[in-house]
RNA sequence: GCCCGAGUGGUGGAAUGGUAGACGCACUGGACUCAAAAUCCAGCGUCCGAAAGGAUGUGUCGGUUCGAGUCCGACCUCGGGCACCA
């Protein structure tokens, strides 16, 4: 028999299934449904070894489901939008909407070498006019809703290229293009209101329980709910400051307050105060990252202004600007209290301001207690604090609370660190804002009638600026209110506004609407979203709020989009180094002789450990190239062998040809099995062989619906192992063996397995034929193996029957002459009888 | 800086608080072959031992338990995220 080609194989099974439209999403609705959705690719022009793990593992339980009997969604897409585009718009002079396609094309091809079963009838791109008209609408209609709004907001502005700049972009203060120190620039643009379901979007996160606890703890963090008190400073200037702390207790121990560089007051006093505006500019070069602020030197400016103490009008704080406090987050205002805040005391030792502990920990002396130069945060009794004396910290904060309130100065605040969600971007290939803004009306809808914005075909990306803004006609309207010049918002949304909803465009996508009423109701949520971890926090969190906002717009019945969430792990690769400290690629490396050299030559190669696969460290390989040599089913096994499907997979040429060979082994298996009986021949008894394959048939289904796929593979080798063994068997327990084997595998290698299918006289499809169910008494177990121990420690085992009563299993634990040996004639001090499981005698 | 995750043989990893190392890779020995590849069989944590067997062993230190890779506390090392990359 020859060998398996899959090449041959793998675009003969392609083509049948096409043909007989095997993929396409069921539209009677009577049966349960399960949409599998894999994160949409960014279409960059070439699928990454990331893709081909994320889709194998959605496509496995895509399959799976579909045998079990369930209508399954499984569709693809393209994340169209975006700054890439925009860079081959401006250094390859191409249309950036040509560049896209093409990739898109390009990108397609490759997927469909993987043998996916995706419905590609429901494909879109995110830059398709039919799709962002729709997104155009539900703008609109979140304006309507006051869910969409105008603010002012900060940018990095690259003052040579006069543009807006990503915080990628700017490397080291820098616009990474024209080297120009980056300034910060304030803009007025539109925000969407997350912040109105900040309590929902935090309090659902306990609803999520097919979410991996990581992410819900990494989204509880982002919403960051604080429960404090908001209350105002008499400043010596006769203004109030109000500033939010979560530890009203600490009161007592403030030595200074500290505004942002940001605040109003600052920005007031900086107009007549030359080295303040230095001060406030030295500290916007740092940028807008919290992790850059947060590491960043403590610094502060003293304004000269004092804030009055609330319960000591006499008692006057100096009031800094100070490069830590943030804007965006509270009032922009804090009291430091050295002490019990490490940030305050790095500020105070520098600024050299007194350092007051008020909260004393328990067998400290309040008269001697010193922080040193590390804050104590943790629980105490107050002192040094008048009334507070002696309180604990709750009780502490609950009567600041109580006597602000009570001055009428303070209150009960609950703070969230989530913010409204900028959405404007001042870029030209995205979703177009369509608004129109007029001198005399203001802010003015785009009618429904006149959607979609598009951006003129005629762009010009050499010039400064954004091409949208500067394109001498595109902005030029008259306003559909008054009739007067306007012009159209030149900005574009947030790629992330186009991946918000695409999960609930794939259930209809010849919607007239955004949406179909009865396929939403349908197919949402999503019963099982997979992708990589890096997406964790902001495109699901916006995607969770996007929908609560289409709710309430009135298209979907429900709140949360994903109901099962799987982050997969990235996948990574060796990398080496030449001896001038370049990086190699693997395809120019020799492993021989128990060395690495460079392919073709002596010169020895240093192995680096094994990174993600970046072009930079030249650790990629090419998915196409793979597929091209093993065939896709080998490089989907290899993605779901071995690794748990949650953590980085590495990837090695010896497991790709492990993989290829265990193909070959498969098809051997079957295509060489003699003596089988017809299909359909029955088969009885309880043999082992009959036992290792309904054993292999529950846990594997166990597995892929737990998304195991580790484990899973393990057990088809177990099985594969056991049936090799297994050549002197009757013919039809072999043939119901073989059969089990080839549709545990499935999902996991399509078109080897079709190819097997045929080969054991099946008519197409295995994909299309229910998943194997395994029969309960075979399942039963005749004999348990019981682990012996004495102190903890093995001594020997015993084989009895299953639920052998206690006494029994005891008498014959201790028979064992190994048992007998170990005890050394002392007596058992107590026997631990744990049933089917292990005895532990004490001795 | 803050938040999160991970540490088990040569290696990827398995293990409802109950026989640590399933399964795969690599390696070693053997069979087949003129030879090689492929395939098949056997071995494979470490130490002592010819073997039987024994000791030891899941990053470190301590704790809970009849029993800890698993639970608790402290630490060490590595990795990821931090609002305009998608």
């Amino acid at each position: 028999m020859a060998r398996y080609n899959a090449k041959d194989s793998e675009q003969r099974w392609q083509d049948a299934w096409n043909a007989a439209n095997v993929f396409l999403t069921p539209t009677d609705h009577s049966k349960p449904k399960c949409y599998v959705l894999e994160m949409f690719p960014y279409p960059s022009g070439r699928i990454h070894i990331g893709h081909v793990r994320n889709y194998t593992m959605g496509d496995v339980l895509a399959r799976f489901k579909r045998s079990q009997g369930f209508n399954v969604l499984h569709p693809m897409g393209w994340d169209a939008f975006g700054l890439p585009a925009e860079n081959a718009a401006r250094e390859k002079h191409v249309n950036p909407r040509d560049w896209t396609y093409e990739n898109i094309a390009a990108m397609k091809d490759q997927l469909k070498l993987m043998g996916l079963s995706l419905d590609w009838t429901r494909e879109f791109a995110t830059c398709d006019p039919a799709y962002f008209a729709r997104e155009q609408k539900l703008f609109l209609d979140f304006y309507r809703e006051n869910l969409a709004y105008r603010s002012e907001a900060d940018v990095n502005w690259d003052p040579v290229d006069m543009t807006v700049l990503a915080n990628e972009q700017v490397i080291d203060g820098r616009g990474w293009r024209s080297g120009a120190l980056v300034e910060r620039k304030k803009l007025s643009q539109w925000f969407l209101r997350i912040t109105a379901f900040s309590q929902e979007l935090l309090d659902a996160l306990d609803t999520l329980e097919r979410w991996p606890e990581k992410v819900r703890l990494m989204q509880k963090n982002w919403i960051g709910r604080s429960e404090g008190l908001r209350f105002t400073f008499r400043l010596s200037n006769d203004e109030g400051l109000d500033v939010f702390t979560t530890r009203p207790d600490t009161l007592f121990g403030a030595s200074f307050v500290a505004i942002s560089p940001d605040h109003p007051l600052a920005e007031e006093l900086a107009n007549k105060d030359t080295t303040l505006a230095q001060f406030q500019a030295e500290c916007r070069r740092i940028g807008t990252a919290e992790e850059a602020i947060e590491k960043a030197e403590k610094l502060g400016y003293d304004t000269g202004l004092t804030a009055a103490h609330p319960f000591d009008p006499n008692w006057k704080l100096p009031v800094y600007v100070a490069n830590f406090v943030l804007m965006a987050y509270g009032t922009g205002a804090i009291f430091g209290c050295p002490a019990h805040d490490q940030r305050d005391l790095d500020f105070a030792r520098k600024y050299k301001l007194t350092v007051n502990a008020v909260v004393i920990p328990e067998g400290a002396d309040p008269k001697t207690f010193d922080v040193g130069n590390e804050a104590y945060v943790g629980p105490g009794k107050l002192a040094n604090s008048q009334f507070l004396d002696g309180l604990t910290v709750e009780e502490g904060k609950a009567e600041v609370l109580k006597r602000l309130e009570t001055a009428g100065i303070g209150e009960r605040k609950v703070q969230f660190r989530l913010r409204d969600w900028l959405v404007s971007r001042q870029r030209p290939w995205g979703c177009p804002i369509p608004m129109i803004h007029c001198p005399t009306c203001g802010v003015v809808p785009v009618p429904e009638d006149q959607l979609p914005v598009k951006a003129p075909d005629d762009l010009t990306f050499t010039v400064k600026g954004n091409p949208l803004d500067v394109h001498p006609t595109w902005k030029h309207v008259s306003c559909p209110q008054c009739g007067g010049a306007a012009t159209r918002d030149t900005d574009t949304l947030d790629t992330f506004v186009d991946s918000s909803w695409y999960y609930a465009r794939f259930t209809d996508t010849t919607a007239e609407g955004p949406v179909n009423q009865e396929a939403v109701d349908y197919w949402l949520p999503v019963d099982q979203y997979i992708g990589g971890i890096e997406h964790a926090i902001l495109h699901l969190l916006y995607s969770r709020f996007f929908l609560r906002a289409m709710k309430k717009a009135g298209y979907v019945k429900i709140d949360e989009p994903f109901a099962g969430l799987f982050t997969q792990g990235m996948v990574c690769h060796e990398t080496y180094k030449d001896a001038a400290g370049l990086w190699l690629a693997p395809e120019q490396i020799d492993k021989r002789d128990g060395g690495v050299f460079v392919k073709g030559s002596d010169e020895k190669v240093t192995v680096g450990p094994s990174e993600k696969m970046s072009k930079s460290k030249k650790n990629v390989v090419a998915p196409e190239a793979i597929i091209d040599i093993f065939g896709a089913d080998t490089i989907r096994w290899f993605m779901l062998s071995d690794t748990p499907p949650e953590r980085d997979i590495e990837w090695t040429e010896e497991g790709a040809d492990a993989c290829w060979k265990f193909v070959q082994r498969i098809w051997r298996l079957v295509s060489e099995a003699e003596g089988l009986p017809p299909v359909g021949t029955p088969v009885t008894g309880n043999s082992d062989l009959r036992r290792a394959v309904h054993k292999a048939i529950a846990a594997v289904t166990e597995d892929l619906a737990g998304l195991r796929f580790n484990r899973a593979v393990a057990q088809i080798y177990t099985l594969t192992n056991a049936i090799s063994a297994a050549g002197a068997a009757p013919g039809a327990e072999r043939r119901e063996a073989l059969e089990a084997l080839v549709q545990l595998i499935g999902p996991m290698m399509p078109h080897l397995a079709e190819s097997c299918w045929d080969a054991l006289g099946h008519a197409p499809f295995v994909a299309a034929a229910p998943w194997p169910k395994a029969e309960a008494e075979l399942l039963a177990i005749h004999t348990v193996t019981i682990a012996v121990q004495v102190n903890g420690k093995l001594r020997g085992t015993l084989e009895i029957a299953p639920d052998t009563d206690k006494a029994e299993v005891e008498a014959a634990a201790l028979a064992l002459e190994s048992v007998t040996r170990a005890l050394d004639g002392k007596a058992p001090k107590k026997v631990i009888v744990v049933p089917n499981r292990i005895v532990n005698i004490v001795a």
